[in-house]
RNA sequence: GGGAGCUUAGCUCAGUUGGUUCAGAGCAUCUGCCUUACAAGCAGAGGGUCACUGGUUCGAGCCCAGUAGUUCCCA
């Protein structure tokens, strides 16, 4: 059999993802195992698998796949969430398209093009997420708006309002007037863009004098209910109690003080908007200021604007500044630069609005989410986010829950022609309990238009998807819940982490999660944030396709430290795909050897072998600490070394037979068996490559698959091994080294005499040097060999004879600058010890620590000062 | 404006309660090698005033204060 030099994935991913898939690998039972949960935060229906996505599924299919591993019962729910607004517009331009306007069609009909749509293009992205071998219980896919997650937030809501904590209220709200609907402060995403400042003039009313007020938005004139001061500004002191007159709309107003005001910034004078600003709508209650709501719901000028009806504010604002200006009203303009918010989902301005909106309020049912993250019951990963989260949580605002959509969950709250409300889940119920309160009711009520914001759908994800509110003592909630790791982005730690953690607590009474891994924010390596409008991230499917799905897992994990940004290379997965080749040659390797099972076993194979097994369960208790952290990229790392430099660079190395010649069985069985446990370990990175080889190295049955192998702990006694080791590595890359520099060939055998004049040697390791630094001879010498390199390792002196090739000027010249090195370090090292607080306050250990420098360094002087003598 | 974090090699990052023999890793760089697993590779090497200033300490990358730069959150 011919194995290709170079690693394929593409065959490999199609084949065992399906193969993983049709024998119920992924599927998750309640069992009397120990579970081992995440729910996955459901990507946006409409969305496409982007680099963020990758970083986050990664990191849970390697904790999941790890949890199988260790014999847990692994279960990942995936799923979607509905995104209203950004669906609905998807599906407003689709319409668009088809010639049809949303006003048009009812709402019915608008919905089942919105479901048409989501059965067609929805949940692409789950797909994708195969792609990349995300191990998920598929059987459980859930979506925010399926009937059961649905019932569950409309029960959520009657229950909330039941209790008080839902209102309805007059609010300044995020308006977003493209898609048409309030926003939470949470989507409305500020920028610093470059504006112009007008300084417009109103008059003062029953004078001559002008108060020049200066905006960035003088549309908003048309809305203007007052013109505030600063108490202390002494410019203004003489207009208490009078008036002013809005230019062009020719409205008295009065002037009015507040110490809200900013006297440094443009005049000092604030024009007053109540409507229109969410700090003059404060100033207007408590002035008790008029109300002029100036702009529709669409962004153009309204009826009460009395001007402009009709035409974009955008358009206004430029035309209004030239009218004012033709009218003598504008005194100057500059150009600054101030924040505007847009909406996350559309990218408009948002417009502040007033407009009657339901909300929850936060103060008391936010108190167990602060308290259990505060007191160490849920884990945020890493730490620092907790002070975010502390300030957040402390300062919480209450949440507006109604969208003014039609593509969500339908607010159950039922009006009479009064409009008078009740809370109810049908119309029957609604009726009932109109009548209950005595409140009048006809077959005319209706039902609210608005939806609830799609995050009152999400926060319930991890309950919801166990069944948790149909079937409150269901086996699979009891059995699941609460879940182990939520791995998502800080973005989201408010509105979506923090709120499924408020509803844990009222609804299980219990944290939906324990820890909380909070990945960072996929940037390019400009450390700019990935977008479409920039253009700068790369196609996802696109990677995997070029770099295997492998090695872009690697990639990714190989930048990215928990809540650290990652600046994403592509050389990154290039990194990765070359160590899926590595760990595929090193399969070649041992693949193509003959096996005997009467050849002997060489000494260093055996030694070699013993060092690797007790390598490989010290590395393996380094990797569970690592988990145990969170520290997924160290994992990796640690990982990545303990295969590429312990096993391949310097174990197959010293057990690879010579050419032609076949190896010994037991040594090959060991061998082979290290490899499989060194695949147990890469396979939550690396899924398809270690499938595929392990089917290729043995005959297996059709269930014994890695991705449920069990990953082993090995009882080793610490049989001392390592250091031994390490010496060794050190002797042979000395040896490579006097190679080098004396040009010799790796061919060419060479002698190696090791002089004592400290400790005993240790030579169990001596074949492993002989072989990997082609020596005829290792011998342990009383005295000096004259014409050889020498070097020095610890307190051994080596000799290793070359005959002329001794540069002696160059080699003195060496060691005086090692004399010199020890005989500072050493004159340190007595500073130290002469240092009568030294002694008297540092610990015993250290104490010892450093009269063990000091003889190691003066043997060390003495060996070298010996060696400067015999080369003279 | 308020709050939080960060600053260690060219890049991305480790660095436990302050205490081993130049402060570690990966990548990149440089040198020599197409050695019969792998050039997507092998064998070596170089590279750091731990942002700056001061303080505490026998001893500071680590603790404290200030300064500068930077990122994020909130208003």
């Amino acid at each position: 059999m011919e194995i290709p030099k170079i690693y394929n994935p593409h065959e490999a991913e199609d084949k065992w993802y399906q193969y993983w898939m049709s024998r119920g690998f992924f599927r998750s039972v309640p069992d009397d195992r120990e579970p081992y949960t995440i729910a996955m935060p459901p990507p946006n229906v409409t969305g496409i698998l982007h680099m963020g996505h990758m970083l986050n599924n990664t990191v849970q299919d390697v904790l999941i796949r790890r949890a199988r591993m260790l014999g847990k019962n692994a279960c990942w729910v995936p799923g979607t969430d509905h995104a209203s607004i950004a669906t609905e517009a998807k599906v407003v331009a689709l319409l668009k398209e088809k010639g049809i306007s949303k006003a048009d069609i009812t709402r019915d009909e608008f919905l089942k093009y919105a479901w048409e749509w989501k059965d067609k293009y929805g949940g692409i992205i789950l797909d994708q997420l195969k792609k990349l071998g995300c191990s998920c219980d598929w059987d459980r896919t859930r979506f925010t708006m399926e009937e059961d997650l649905s019932e569950a937030v409309l029960d959520v809501f009657i229950d909330l309002h039941n209790k008080g904590y839902i209102y309805r209220g007059v609010r300044m709200v995020n308006w977003d007037p493209a898609g048409k609907t309030a926003v939470s402060d949470e989507e409305v995403i500020h920028r610093e863009v470059n504006s112009k400042l007008y300084y417009v003039k109103y008059q003062v009313e029953g004078s001559e004098e002008f108060v020049t007020v200066a905006t960035t938005r003088p549309e908003t004139i048309l809305g203007d209910t007052a013109v505030c001061m600063h108490p202390d500004d002494a410019r203004y002191q003489h207009l208490q109690g009078k008036r002013v007159i809005i230019p062009f709309v020719n409205r008295s107003v009065p002037v009015i003080f507040d110490s809200y005001i900013t006297m440094e910034f443009g005049t000092g004078a604030l024009k007053v908007t109540p409507a229109h600003d969410i700090n003059d709508y404060r100033i207007g209650i408590k002035h008790n200021l008029q109300v002029i709501d100036t702009i529709n719901p669409d962004g153009t000028m309204s009826e009460a604007a009395g001007f402009y009806i009709g035409e974009d504010r955008f358009i206004v604002r430029k035309k209004i500044a030239k009218d004012l200006e033709a009218a003598g009203f504008l005194a100057k303009v500059e150009d600054i630069k101030n924040k505007v918010g847009y909406s996350e989902r559309t990218d408009a301005v948002i417009e502040p609005k007033l407009s009657m909106q339901w909300f929850l309020k936060m103060d008391k049912i936010s108190h167990p989410a602060l308290e259990n993250v505060l007191n160490g019951n849920i884990n945020l990963i890493p730490e620092k986010f907790i002070n975010t989260y502390k300030h957040w949580m402390e300062n919480v605002h209450d949440w507006c829950i109604s969208r003014q959509l039609w593509w969500g969950q339908r607010i159950p709250a039922w009006y009479n022609e009064k409009g008078e409300y009740v809370v109810a889940k049908t119309k029957e119920e609604a009726i009932a309990k109109f009548k209950e309160k005595n409140l009048d009711f006809n077959q005319n009520i209706r039902q609210e238009e608005d939806v609830v914001d799609t995050w009152f759908s999400s926060w319930l994800w991890p309950i919801s998807v166990f069944d948790g509110f149909k079937d409150p003592n269901g086996k699979d909630i009891n059995y699941y819940y609460p879940t182990n790791d939520l791995i998502t982005a800080p973005e989201i730690l408010f509105f979506w982490v923090a709120r499924m953690i408020i509803a844990g607590y009222e609804y299980r009474g219990a944290k939906p999660f324990t820890n909380v891994y909070l990945t960072g924010i996929v940037r390019d390596k400009l450390g700019r944030k990935m977008s479409k409008s920039l253009g700068n991230s790369p196609d996802a499917l696109g990677l995997i396709k070029q770099y295997g799905a492998d090695g872009v897992r690697v990639g990714m994990l190989l930048c990215s430290p928990a809540g650290n940004d990652i600046l994403f290379d592509e050389s990154l997965c290039e990194q990765g795909r070359n160590f899926a080749n590595k760990i595929w040659n090193a399969f070649r390797l041992i693949k193509g050897w003959e096996v005997s099972e009467t050849i002997e076993e060489p000494a260093h194979t055996t030694i070699a072998l013993d060092w690797f097994e007790e390598q490989l369960f010290t590395t393996h208790k380094q990797i569970d600490q690592q988990y145990s952290q969170y520290k997924i990229s160290e994992v990796l790392m640690t990982t990545y070394k303990l295969i590429w430099d312990d096993y391949c660079a310097w174990l197959l190395e010293i057990v690879k037979p010579d050419f032609g010649k076949p190896i010994n069985a037991d040594a090959f069985e060991r061998i082979q068996s290290i490899f499989e446990d060194l695949l147990k370990l890469i396979h939550p990175f690396m899924p398809f490559i270690t499938e595929e080889i392990w089917h290729l190295i043995r005959e297996r049955k059709e269930m014994d698959c890695i991705i449920v192998a069990q990953i082993p702990m090995h009882d080793c006694i610490n049989t001392g091994f390592i250091i031994p080791f390490n010496t060794a590595q050190e002797v042979v890359t000395a040896i490579r080294n006097i190679r080098k520099e004396k040009n010799i060939s790796p061919k060419e055998p060479l002698s190696l005499f090791i002089r004592k004049s400290h400790a005993d040697w240790d030579a169990r390791f001596d074949s492993v040097i002989i072989r990997l630094a082609n020596l005829n001879e290792l011998t342990v010498v009383q005295d000096k060999v004259d014409n050889a390199a020498t070097f020095l390792l610890k307190t051994y002196e080596f000799f290793i004879p070359i005959g002329d090739k001794i540069d002696k000027e160059a080699e003195m010249e060496r060691l005086q600058k090692e004399l010199d090195y020890t005989k500072g370090f050493l004159e340190s090292v007595m500073k130290k010890l002469g240092n009568e607080r030294f002694v008297s306050n540092a610990k015993p250990d250290i104490i010892e620590i450093e009269r063990k420098k000091q003889q190691d360094a003066e043997t060390k002087i003495r060996v070298i000062n010996e060696q400067l003598v015999n080369l003279k």
